[in-house]
DNA sequence: ACGAACTTGAA
DNA sequence: TCAAGTTCG
């Protein structure tokens, strides 16, 4: 009897999943599916723990979800992903598979791997990959020269020229299968130590929960979208990133939804629709740029020239960003919600990244670890291409002269101060108009507040960075 | 090859 | 106005 295999990574789902579903074409054949955690290789690249733990949980959901299909999923554990590729080989072997089916990945150590591995079974076993993870095939869409998109907007224009012309299809899961490969049906979980840590809760797991939410948030969420969006204290987005990270919800299965829910979803008519849409795409554009620019997971800025910027990178100003002790109300709320849930607004990312590179004059490239390794939805591409916009490195960046004013930024989306007085408690006497830069009013009232002086000031220090960074521009470049 | 366009800001 | 080069059709 024909043995398949299915390798679940970044895809722990069982809707829209091309490995999965077509694995499960030939009713006869007996299909199990695998995962491999590579617990050394999380480290090396400094996975948030959240996000380990959120793996785990949706495994268990996956798991759950392919039992009633008579599907048996196999965990197992190893160092990395080198050892991975060894092990998936020797099961295959072992077992005699004779079709294994995994989604691509795209990323420069995810493809090393999953072509050693292809390397190994030649002959042995055919394996059989699609793209289960991207809108569209990275060689589908390049520009009139046959060039890789470096720009948002056009790359946009193009994506929604493709997708308006193309019906899309959302793959049905399988089917309840002939023959089972279910060996147990224990959950055997319990030994994962971060499994246990109840101090993540935060995001419920699973493919289920995650097209509920999904659905909640097209009913009632999506046609203000683009008005409601960038006020980070009402909670008006999808927050539906760490679906997506590990996949327990397809990118397309929220285009399905967007296209279903509008004819003509690029409309104008529609803003918080096509809003919500162009943000999806900015993920889609950060994966397609890390895919075209390889060095770019390599810590390498988009414009080579910005590594000559002598960053000051002062271990005083490192500490204060990450603990939250700027002096900066937004900075710091910002900053103790990534710690305790592990997942910020964007705009907040966004205001705290400027401020760290064009205020504290520190290398993007330790906020960029540092997010990612305290981010439940932290990827890869999202997150550098969201930190070399903000360091005004990359190559649709914002220009080294736009910098995010932390106490305007404040002003303008948490008007009341909400989201200041959530996560910092000790400025909740503070009233509205002073919260956001707290210290004047507490001299002049002769108040005492239990909160730390700002630790540089905003205009000098953002005068330290431009001229740095110009100098690196116009003696460098 | 020319010209339009270029996420999110602030003074 | 800062400030201006590059991308893309």
């Amino acid at each position: 009897m024909n043995k398949y295999l299915v390798w679940f990574r970044n895809d722990l789902r069982i809707h829209d999943n091309p490995a999965l579903h077509y694995a499960c074409t030939n009713p006869e054949a007996l299909v199990s599916g695998v995962f491999v955690a590579t617990p050394k290789q999380w480290e090396k690249h400094f996975v948030a723990n959240c996000q380990i733990n959120f793996i785990y949980k949706n495994l268990l959901e996956l798991k759950k979800n392919l039992l009633e299909i008579q599907i048996e999923l196999i965990i197992h554990t190893c160092k990395d992903f080198i050892e991975s590729a060894d092990w998936i080989f020797n099961f295959c072997h072992r077992n005699k598979i004779s079709k294994l089916y995994f989604n691509r990945q795209y990323e420069y150590n995810e493809k090393k791997r999953d072509n050693l591995v292809k390397l190994k079974l030649h002959n042995i076993t055919e394996c059989i990959t699609f793209n289960g993870n991207l809108l569209i095939s990275p060689k589908q869409i390049m520009t009139q020269k046959i060039k890789n998109y470096r720009v948002y907007r056009p790359f946009l224009k193009r994506c929604t020229k493709i997708f308006s012309k193309n019906i899309l299809y959302i793959l049905p899961p399988p089917k309840i299968r002939k023959y089972s490969t279910i060996k147990n049906n224990l959950l055997e979980f319990d030994r994962c130590e971060i499994f246990n840590n109840k101090k993540y809760n935060y995001f419920l797991p699973g493919e289920n929960y995650a097209l509920k939410k999904l659905k909640k948030f097209v009913d009632t969420k999506l046609n203000n979208y683009h008005i409601n969006r960038d006020f980070f204290s009402i909670n008006s987005t999808s927050q539906l990133s760490p679906y997506l990270t590990v996949g327990a919800l397809s990118a397309s299965r929220c285009l399905y939804l967007i296209k279903k829910n509008s004819k003509n979803f690029t409309n104008e008519k529609n803003p918080g629709l096509f809003k919500w849409y162009s943000e999806l795409i900015w993920r889609e554009f950060y994966q397609h740029l890390m895919i075209a620019y390889p060095f770019l997971s390599m810590s390498e800025p988009f414009l080579k020239w910005t590594n000559k910027i002598c960053w000051e990178n002062n271990p005083k100003y490192i500490k204060a960003w990450k603990n939250g002790s700027t002096g900066y109300p937004i900075i710091d709320a910002s900053m103790h919600q990534l710690k305790q849930t592990g997942w910020l607004h964007n705009r907040l990312r966004m205001i705290s990244a400027s401020f760290l590179v064009k205020n504290l004059f520190v290398d993007w490239r330790i906020g960029e670890k540092y997010f990612i390794s305290h981010l439940i939805d932290g990827n890869l591409s999202s997150n550098n291409g969201g930190w070399q916009w903000s360091a005004s490195t990359g190559t649709d960046s914002a220009p080294y002269f736009r910098i995010f004013n932390p106490i305007l930024q404040g002003k303008k989306f948490d008007h009341y101060g909400n989201f200041i007085r959530f996560w910092i408690p000790e400025l909740s006497a503070v009233p509205d108009h002073c919260i956001h830069f707290p210290h004047n009013w507490a001299v002049e009232n002769n108040i005492k507040i239990h909160y730390p002086a700002p630790i540089v000031q905003y205009k000098t220090s953002y005068i330290k960075f431009r001229t740095a960074y110009l100098y690196a521009k116009n003696n460098l470049k």
